[in-house]
DNA sequence: AATGAATGAGTTTTCATTCAT
DNA sequence: GATGAATGAAAACTCATTCAT
């Protein structure tokens, strides 16, 4: 008899195995025989998981999607005021699993891969249309719609730019200065707001 | 006819070709012989004069950089106070030329693999470190040292989030949108500075 | 229950199997995996009994031979003057059971991969020669041994060619038309050489 | 300046080599590194000048019906009477370079494959349906139109016949017997008409 | 006996690079 | 300088076969 639930198991270390071989190398020069070395199976079977190297790459990032939604899930379940969730959706974009440097790294390569390749562009732009919607519906205790949308779009940004920065930089990634600088940029706006 | 100045426009027009691949296929699919076609030449030709597809690349990343430093440095040179220089930084990076599509994808596809590619990781850095000293020199006017130093990281961020964004946006480009994001940033924390 | 005759009976189910996988994707095209899943058993099994994919295919090559021969043996047995005897070899090679298309197919792909297989070549050689003699034998009722021989040789053609375009068409296999085709050959001859 | 007429070389050089691959190893076990070598050249420009393996077998097959055709037409065009037309079609399926053994094993394999590749099949059903009206056109000389088509069609599955078996014999393939085998029976059918 | 996970050898395919013309 | 034919190494992919359970 088989090993039951082997087969959720090694997908599991393939999509791992790939995140870190996109760290290690890039997307533009990961192989299949890197990363089937890297979880430490024979190459063949890959292909036997997962079809084709790119049906593999699509589940990577869809499962990289899926971590970062429900990081930020779980922070609004625990969040109570608007003020609150804000800070969740933030914090979630920076939760402790996605902020390692490799999950970074491949985060951004699948951003970028996007670009060009319909399918992840589509689940790309769910998850923005989300988080959007998710950040202007909480700003909006703060101030009118049209400001809130307009913040919603620049903390969306910062989230991205504070990202991209950490993904190229060389020193140890810093979870609490990265939501720091996210907070103090929506802060800021919602003071300004109050002042006029 | 002299033939003075025919190598430099080939090589332009193969940097052009290489940006404009990019853009369409992404950076992991763009190949050679889809860049000298684009170009109008032969496979042979590129190599001829480039050397290598990595030695192509890499000129055409040291182009962009170039002609981004060049937009900023001629905004800085019309610039006579702090506050304009900021403003003039801030516009350099959203240029006209620096702002079409095409470059945008390159731009960040460079950037992205300058993670893994030690030589593109030293042009940015370099690029990097002047970008944010010049800002915060800048940003010193208005706000203690290492209050200024803590905004131009924002503001750089800031910069990186809107571009991003822009790449994989599906609408048209909008330079005054990107420009008037950033400034609302770097103006709504001067202002809060102020307030204290 | 005893599992006697289970063999057997896994045996022929994967024959079958084999046949109508041929059928579906053609010789060079048909996988282990194909048929397994066809005779719904696991891969694994497949060798089990056969060995290999070599052997299943030889063994699924003999079994039309015996199945074929079977039919014209049974024929003939029925069979009392030579002019019902060649019928019987005719319509043995038309067989309701050998007519089907999975089988003429399968027939086919087995027949044209004998000319580099030299076991199935020694197969159908032996077949072949029987057919030969078996016609050549009661044909000489109604001519010469030299004219026989050649009729003999162009009734196994007619029938080939017969069953080779059959294997090719899209309509329904007609038995009867192809019967006839057949018989309406060896009949001419006979009358043409009882005419001279 | 690059050798004019090269391509057209290389590429008559190369479906020539895939047909003597084809007739060494059998249409399933075919590869392009043989079929390559045999050319004497590099695997990659195979690939170079056909794309891929399965459009490099289209145009061999291409290429033979179009060389059986050129060999019936250029017989019809010294044909006179609907008699010797006849003759010109049977002996234009038999012509000299047509019945080589490694072309007569290339065209099996081709014929057989169809039934699962339909462009293939296209291209087969256009040359059957010609021959088809062909004969039956010239038949009608001798016969009403039903009796003609029905030995147009004999005559088609005789040429079949005497092709597969003479694919799969081991002898030395002999135009002329095969020739005289479809004539004796256009002959006796016309002859076994006559005499009604 | 039976499974199907796993392997690895073999094949197709891609593409940067070279080179004769 | 310029071409594009040709190469060959590296990659993806397929699949018969093995083997632990």
């Amino acid at each position: 008899m088989p090993k039951v639930g082997m087969e959720a198991e090694r997908r599991r270390s393939l999509i791992s195995a790939t995140v870190d071989a996109i760290h290690e190398s890039g997307y533009s020069d990961v192989t299949m025989a890197q990363i089937a070395k890297r979880a430490g199976v024979s190459g063949g079977l890959v292909h036997h998981y997962f079809g084709s190297k790119d049906q593999l790459l699509a589940a990577t990032m869809r499962h990289l999607l899926n971590e970062l939604g429900r990081a930020i899930r779980e922070g609004l379940a625990r969040a109570e005021t608007p003020r609150e969730r804000i800070t969740a959706i933030i914090e979630g974009n920076f939760a402790v699993d996605q902020f390692r440097p490799a999950v970074i790294a491949a985060w951004l390569a699948f951003y970028v891969q996007s670009r060009t390749t319909e399918s992840n562009k589509r689940l790309l732009s769910i998850y923005a249309a989300r988080l959007a919607s998710n950040l202007t519906h909480n700003l909006k205790a703060f101030m009118p719609r049209d400001k809130a949308r307009h913040v919603a779009e620049g903390t969306a940004s910062m989230i991205d730019g504070v990202w991209i920065r950490q993904a190229l930089s060389d020193t140890h990634t810093d979870r609490q200065a990265a939501i720091a600088m996210v907070e103090d940029y929506v802060e800021t706006q919602i003071a300004a707001h109050k002042a006029q």
